[in-house]
DNA sequence: CCGGTACTGTTAATTTTTTAACGACCCGTT
DNA sequence: AACGGGTCGTTAAAAAATTAACAGTACCGG
């Protein structure tokens, strides 16, 4: 259960592959930038040479410098992340995500985007439906 | 922004505090059984007298032993958990969440839960709008 | 062409984390 | 009352993570 790999990183491993997830793509001074108690440019390139040969980073070469990237495609790794937070902090309960999501512990959503919210759970109810 | 307590732990440390969060409450022994890689029974107290020095983990007297529980109401903790996520893999959208929750990266769910979520978001338009 | 700038990889020291050995205490049982 | 099982705190060693110094290379502007 506890294959996941983000749960097998390190602080600044951890903090490390989130910029990246959330950036997609990011050269090592873009992330030195976003990381908290900033480390020399050496360290954080030490870092992603480290989790590149742990495999969870690669780098493709652009023009002179490198720009690096999750292995895992976002899609893998978000789904795992959600499947632990919910296990974790909401019981397992798809429900109780979205009462965070669209209650107190949310943000302020448009109703346009409500509206969008909705549509999506009434598909999924169709398509359970079927 | 980074001021969220959760990226500030180190690997083992979220790793109890992830079990905490999950029970809400439990002795040292039945935390240790949930750790991957069993350390040892002296290793975890050791960890949770860190944890509690940091402010991180307090703990109740039970009897004989000790109960620990997460210092932070769950509610809080999860809201930055959430957020953190929701920001990280979703680009700060909610629509994106809920999409993946119901969607193929998320589980089944029966019709009596989507329709309870249908209710969710029905309640949350009706209050926006008021 | 030369110096400055912006990268890279290697390497090693420092710091932090992680681990567990040990001794003490309490309790229920024999 | 002696024993065994379970729990506690203290302490220090071992392992891992984190940091950065240094040297090498390519490009760019003067």
């Amino acid at each position: 259960m506890s294959s996941t790999p983000h749960a097998t990183l390190s602080r600044r491993e951890r903090q490390i592959m989130d910029v990246l997830y959330r950036r997609a793509r990011a050269t090592a001074a873009e992330i030195r930038a976003e990381l908290p108690g900033d480390p020399s440019d050496s360290t954080v390139r030490t870092q992603l040479r480290i989790l590149e040969q742990k495999g969870h980073v690669r780098h493709e070469a652009e023009g002179l410098r490198y720009v690096y990237l999750p292995a895992l495609p976002r899609q893998t790794a978000r789904r795992a992340a959600l499947r632990h937070l919910v296990d974790t902090f909401f019981d397992g309960s798809t429900e109780q995500v979205v009462g965070a999501l669209l209650g107190a512990d949310g943000r302020r959503l448009t109703e346009a985007e409500l509206r969008r919210i909705a549509a999506l759970v009434a598909r999924a109810r169709k398509d359970g439906a079927k």
